[in-house]
DNA sequence: TTGATATATAGCTGAATGGCTATGAATTTG
DNA sequence: CAAATTCATAGCCATTCAGCTATATATCAA
């Protein structure tokens, strides 16, 4: 099974994608040809781009006339954010179990 | 210039290979041998799986005869999670200008 | 309506990469 | 030494994918 973890760690791999979802984040809602605009890339590939972020759960988009308005969706990295916290943690329970011992060893 | 976040991503964006992350997170330090068995794949896979992980400064390697036991560095999560809440933190702060906007027009 | 603008989609291509098997290199065992 | 074990490397293949150009679609402007 796909998780949604697995997407969303996928679709931020790209560097450009992962730079354009930056862009969304500092500096709120744009437009595709804003973020094309010194995104270093065509305006294809900013749409493909923003349509994995919209896939993956990353961005939201809003229609306005010609104009298609993308915007972060920050709650989305909260699985990302559980992760690492989560692999980390292990580390912290290994170091209080060392602790642990090392202060029974003391007495 | 490819930076080291950029690697993390890329690295953990792999299935297998973030499985493999999460397994010596969890378990701590364990052989190739060990690691293969469950890995789904095959052993010349899962060493290359921790080669990346070993270029990407995730994992550290430690050599006992004809063994080679890894384990993980979590402190090379920090990159991740702090471009995360740092993406997070656009957020709080476009918040708390909107509260304060809000506060103002209240008065 | 005609043309211009904004974005999405289609189709292509080259590069990257994850998987495999075969084999090399190093070490332990008999 | 010879065989077995453990891991890494080499070489191959199929797939994925990020980039491109061309074009379709939709909207606004004249």
């Amino acid at each position: 099974m796909a998780t949604a973890r697995d997407e969303i760690f996928r679709t931020l791999a790209d560097p450009t994608r992962r730079a354009i979802f930056e862009r969304l984040c500092r500096e709120g809602e744009r437009t595709v040809g804003v973020l094309t605009a010194g995104a270093g890339v065509s305006q294809p590939v900013v749409s493909k781009h923003l349509a994995s972020l919209k896939r993956a759960g990353l961005v939201r988009d809003r229609h306005e006339g010609r104009q298609t308005h993308y915007s972060a969706d920050y709650a989305a990295l909260a699985p990302l954010i559980d992760w690492a916290q989560e692999m980390t943690g292990f580390w912290e329970k290994k170091f209080d179990a060392l602790e642990d011992l090392l202060n029974r060893m003391d007495q």
